[in-house]
DNA sequence: ATGCCATATTACCTTTTTATGACAAAACGC
DNA sequence: GCGTTTTGTCATAAAAAGGTAATATGGCAT
């Protein structure tokens, strides 16, 4: 698996510096810019999976950027981390408005930011430039309409298609019959919660068939959750 | 009950639904009410952890009904977040006048609107940026709708859930039984007071099986504690 | 040492929720 | 049209959770 290319724009030498190191450190690849304008010129030659962005730039400020970006539909889905010194609510709220998807108050510790990293690109689903989502060894073609584990292909109905889909763009979040209802079939459609139960063990048949037997998980008295890690708790 | 509840009292249907589905995607418990009135009967049941509150309502004005509700001590802390068609600068200020926390005007975006609620929530000590309420390293994820221990998973019930849940959001505090049931149980049911020593027990044997012995303290003729410090009179 | 009271523990039963298997209607491909 | 697949629903089985009551334990005052 190549690993994520991380754009982290950030004026300041040392910190920029750090930042790479630490990456580095976690098997990711950083690229790194001075700012806004550096920045721009590298993501025309190649698209990061994940920009680390300074809250204060000098020049157009790392916020005026993100804004700008993110009306560019090839960037939209381009997910953000702001950093910034100050940890005042009232940025938070700002940053996250502009749809920055995460945000990290200076000083923090290398091991939260590559948590959070981690967690912002697995949340994003890794779609990558062919249309694919991926999901552990799961891979689901949109183009191809086709979901696979390795070279084997997976026979799921459409319906099965469908929901497979919402749940790997949606990794380890519950939803309730309601919402999967809404969301999988469409608002507006009146049909019986239960028939989600019934859905859910088609899908579950095919992909234990295929030897993943734990994908989808049952969380009682609230509805279901798509993950591809471990579930239950590990013996100590 | 899972995660935080959020009362949302607005008057037109559409709207009021929109905000529901909004909010329970992001994790949050909305429960819904369609004037002042309605929204009374359901704060004398549950207390919830913030309001979402329409600036116009028919019949009596939210805004009345807001400031009535911030001169009773038991809801002064209750975070409110004002709902208003205008933007206009006299509307905000009469709003935050009156106590409330934040205030949006229509339309906004979701993501702005869960991200305030956070930041809200958050600033009232109840959640972290990633819709997590973390206790030493107990952390539970309303979103995921986990608890765990580092990268353990505890596998609890729903009424465990929102048990620890009130406890983790309620740390260092005393609640008597009926505190207890009224708050995880909610009010208007009605359980023997003894039910709620059986269920501290299966929450204290989930954390003792993962080496978590103190957690949920016993104050003898007063109920219980949930508390990640060290009790007293264990002297080293 | 004893009685009392509050909490802890255990066992048991009921209720709630989810999983499963079967079936018929609907949709689809040919 | 006709056979096949897909889909939604129901009835029932199975599992999990919840609540209660009976009993055990422990601390404390007498």
């Amino acid at each position: 698996m190549p690993s994520s290319n991380i754009l982290v724009v950030e004026d300041e030498d040392a910190i920029r510096e750090m930042l790479k190191m630490v990456l580095e450190q976690a098997g990711f690849s950083p690229i790194t810019a001075a700012d806004a304008e550096e920045a721009q010129q590298i993501l025309a030659e190649t698209m990061p999976d994940l920009i680390l962005l300074d809250w204060m730039l000098p020049g157009a400020s790392g916020v005026e950027w993100a804004r700008r970006l993110k009306k560019e539909p090839q960037y939209r889905e381009l997910p953000i981390i702001l950093l910034t010194a100050r940890g005042e609510e009232e940025d938070k709220v700002r940053g996250l408005e502009i749809g920055a998807d995460d945000y990290m108050t200076k000083p923090f510790s290398p091991k939260e930011l590559i948590a959070r990293i981690r967690a912002v690109l697995r949340r994003s689903g890794k779609i990558n430039d062919l249309g694919q989502i991926t999901q552990g060894d799961l891979v689901l073609d949109t183009e191809q309409h086709r979901l696979s584990i390795g070279d084997k292909q997976l026979e799921v109905s459409p319906t099965e298609f469908r929901l497979m889909q919402f749940f790997m763009t949606h990794p380890d979040k519950v939803f309730n019959r309601s919402q999967l209802l809404d969301q999988v079939w469409g608002r507006s459609v009146y049909i019986e919660e239960r028939t989600v139960d019934v859905h859910i063990r088609r899908l579950r048949k095919i992909l234990s068939e295929h030897g993943r037997e734990d994908l989808v998980q049952t969380v009682r008295g609230f509805g279901y959750r798509f993950s591809v890690v471990e579930s239950a708790g590990a013996p100590l």
